[in-house]
DNA sequence: ATGTCACTTTACAAGTGA
């Protein structure tokens, strides 16, 4: 099973480039984050013709989330209880070929002096609270998404220059942590525990090009997938703008392949 | 060194969010 995770920043601009990357990777289940689109604006159609399933759960200009998948998904779920802003779609879930798939997209914060920045600890508060009581470890769940919080140095092109910043501070990298306790585990950093990827790049300041990027698109996993995890890639060349029709989001895509059933 | 992109609006430029 192939599983990607992708925040397309308006999937209103980024639909060719969608489609593309499903005619290109094929994927059973492809999580979209930032779709800022309602359900009934949602471009359904160019999905269904190439075979796939819609679920979203959407608003108009921010925030939104899907799930497009092959088979029909089941047991769709949308927001989560204990949501301190439930009005915002950030969380979508449903359950494909025996897996339980979960698709993020954290608050983003904006700086740790910004109120948001509080809304972020007290969602990732709540959404620890609500997968640590619903995770069974030895039972398929894959949460995936985007997590705006680069977990460790690693995942940061230069850690002190992003020391104690949104996205890279303590208190946010604590609570992701908590994550762990619950039994979910990374699946790319355990397929590659020395490697340094990117999969947020800023628009701004060439960043892509210099590739000072930073590790916030995650998958995680009970223990089940986490070892019929295969390999986990960085979808690089969609970030590229030569890559498809019009320009490209600030993520770029990562692709999950499991051994599974 | 905040240099981009996408969204919105008593729109035709400017504010907001990322």
């Amino acid at each position: 099973m192939k599983v990607i995770t992708w925040n397309v920043n308006s999937l209103r601009a980024r639909l060719p480039r969608t489609l593309a990357l499903l005619d290109r990777h094929k994927p059973d289940v492809l999580c979209l984050q930032e779709t800022k689109l309602t359900d009934e604006a949602f471009p359904e159609e160019p999905f269904r013709e190439r075979g796939y399933h819609v679920e979203a759960h959407g608003q108009k200009s921010y925030n939104g989330v899907a799930i497009v998948s092959r088979e029909p998904l089941e047991d769709v779920t949308k927001g989560f209880p204990g949501d301190p802003a439930p009005e915002q779609s950030r969380v979508i879930a449903g359950t494909v070929g025996g897996i339980r798939v979960v698709n993020l997209y954290v608050v983003n914060g904006k700086s740790v002096e910004h109120p948001d920045y509080a809304l972020k600890l007290a969602w990732l508060d709540a959404l620890d609270a609500w997968l640590c009581a619903v995770v069974e470890p030895e039972s398929p769940l894959l949460v995936v998404g985007d997590y705006n919080v680069a977990p460790a140095d690693i995942d940061v092109h230069d850690p002190e220059l992003w020391r104690g910043q949104n996205l890279c501070s303590d208190a946010e990298r604590e609570r992701f942590a908590a994550l762990f306790k619950g039994g979910l585990r990374d699946l790319f950093r355990e397929c590659y525990p020395e490697e340094q990827k990117f999969t947020w790049w800023d628009y701004r300041n060439g960043a892509f090009h210099k590739n000072l990027g930073l590790r916030i698109d995650l998958a995680l996993g009970t223990r089940p997938l986490a070892e019929r995890c295969k390999w986990v890639e960085v979808d690089r060349e969609e970030r590229k703008p030569s890559t498809g029709e019009g320009k490209p989001s600030d993520h770029a895509p990562l692709v999950v392949h499991l051994d599974w059933p």
